[in-house]
DNA sequence: TTGAAAGCGCTACCAT
DNA sequence: ATGGTAGCGCTTTCAA
């Protein structure tokens, strides 16, 4: 096996309790000792066990992510922040998919408990109504904090950007180019940000004065984003009076959009504006590159992981809830809509 | 604290020991007396702790990934298809994000060690001289499976695609198109990867009676990638008698020429052809959509898996190295060149 | 078939 | 200042 403490406190000369004690840092020991030891931890390699430390009671320097999809490039950045901030902090990640699938929610969270995660953050949707999935939380007493979504019934804080403000920015930007008849891509409507975002593009379409039927809300449920995406945009675009502007709920479906209006000969900005959300590196390099409302996913994970570590260290009384503002990049999917044929 | 063995044990009126064959289904007991305790373990919803059986001489259930940049597409995809795969297998993924940066390969791995993991895939570069980095493994005991690229000194198996094939598709296409002034933007030469895929490229050249001096192959080293591709790639757009293609040894680097292109004012693929490699879902969003290497990326990851846990169970006397073909996907960055203007 | 008990590697408390 | 030792939750002999 392995180099154990043992092995380190018979190869110093002294009690296992001593080696321990410098380990971590605290108990009284002659310098003198505590550099013998020290030097003999390095001459035989020496790491402490996390998982017997963590037995005997400390953490596991652990943080679980919950996404629904790490090949996402929007969770993969929010994945890389959190890694970024967790490692910074002494934390490392255990990352599961959900594929958006509810028993794997459960499964993993059922997961992280056994595998003594000391906390966990969120960043996938969850369908049930709350008390059942979040039971294990309350249970298992590990800390939870949501990242670009809430949970009802999920109280460990959450780190989230104004999605109401961005929905009505990309209003605000396409009614200003003059767009008047416009639909919406959303993700599932159990996503508390693709419920926020379409009502804030309602409300800032209602603030010139311009509609948004229900009907031209179309919910993407299918997988992958992209393809499901570009199937529904197609819907939208063969449809008698097809929209002049469509909004999509994250950047993934913006380019499924972009895709459809490529295939059915229409060009984007041209015959219609595409707005997207997120702000990944997709939308830097799409055809044309996208004009969306951007996250500001690096300091959401920090934050999040801020958060969270506080939240174990029990300094609790925070403001539970972080909410960041979005920002709309305007690239060149968005113009305004050709003159219509009288 | 959580509901532990001993709970169940008491609840259910019997010793512990009795607990645990159920839970490992072993031993003998009475169908009676099993079904009792199971239960016993729904009512009270318990979990064995991971963090136990492991100290007790059990695995952790737990995978060690070392990957440069999660938020890199190539690698988000390599990550899911890992984390599926093995989550399908009973383990779930540890991510570490090393940046290249060499310390942190050797910190990943050192605290790889001390978490336990049952085994490590290795996605990333490593540049000093094998001995060094790859000790803990040795020490450690466990195994380790490379993905994507190979390391000197590592023994514990390896997937990786036909990179030198890759290269050589890279060439063959372009040289069909009748390009004969051609330049490559590579990653760094620690990498095996890159350096395969440069030899191919010069050897596919070659066949078709075409040179690649030196100064034709232009090494990225700094980050992020595609800023620096776009650095590099202006250089050589600048220059003298400027390459009318270029391929480059990552989509990520590809894009970053795409940039530099429309930022000189040269149409691709009318002034100049670009190659990507690797297939991620960047390629077919940008514009214009690129021609690349294909890897195929999720049956990587699966195999890696596969193989690692066949390793650590023992099941030892594998082919160590598993080789996948490449295959060019011919978008639309690349064409004839441009009649040379005598 | 069942249970008692010895570890696994470490922390923390209590004597010394 | 230093070391002995009782757990932490579980697996695994070994007796009964």
């Amino acid at each position: 096996m392995n180099v154990t403490i043992y092995d380190v406190a018979r190869e110093a000369g002294v009690s296992i309790a001593a080696v321990s004690q410098v380990i971590n840092g605290k108990g009284k020991i002659s310098e003198r000792r505590r550099r013998e030891i020290v030097r003999v931890m390095e001459r035989l390699n020496y790491r402490p066990s996390v998982i017997a430390t963590a037995l005997a009671g400390k953490r596991t320097y652990t943080i679980g992510l919950l996404v629904p999809d790490i090949s996402n490039p929007f969770f993969a950045e929010i994945a890389r922040s959190v890694e970024e901030q967790g490692h910074r902090l002494g934390y490392s990640l255990v990352i599961c998919c959900t594929d958006n699938k509810e028993d794997r929610v459960e499964r993993y969270l059922s997961l992280f408990r056994s595998k003594s995660v000391d906390g966990i953050v969120i960043g996938t949707g969850i369908g049930t109504d709350d008390k059942e999935t979040i039971a294990p939380l309350a249970h298992g007493r590990i800390p939870i904090v949501t990242i670009a979504r809430e949970l009802p019934g999920c109280d460990g804080g959450t780190v989230v950007v104004d999605d109401f403000a961005g929905g009505r920015m990309a209003a605000g930007h396409l009614t200003a180019l003059g767009h008047r008849r416009m639909a919406v891509l959303a993700e599932s409507p159990k996503l508390s940000s693709s419920r926020e975002r379409i009502r804030g593009f309602r409300e800032g379409l209602g603030e010139a004065g311009v509609e948004l039927p229900d009907a031209a809300v179309v919910t993407c449920g299918g997988q992958p984003p992209v393809a499901e995406g570009k199937r529904r945009a197609s819907e939208l675009l063969r449809s008698g009076d097809r929209p002049t502007a469509i909004f999509c709920c994250n950047d993934l479906l913006a380019i499924g959009t972009l895709q459809a209006a490529k295939e059915a000969g229409l060009s984007v900005p041209g015959d219609v504006s595409v707005v997207g959300f997120d702000n990944t590196i997709l939308a830097s390099v799409t055809d044309p590159p996208l004009t969306t409302v951007a996250q500001p996913i690096e300091r959401m994970g920090q934050l999040a992981v801020d958060l969270l570590i506080r939240r174990l260290a029990n300094e609790t009384d925070e403001p539970p809830r972080t909410v960041l503002q979005p920002e709309l990049v305007v690239r060149e999917s968005t113009a305004a809509p050709a003159p219509s044929p009288i």
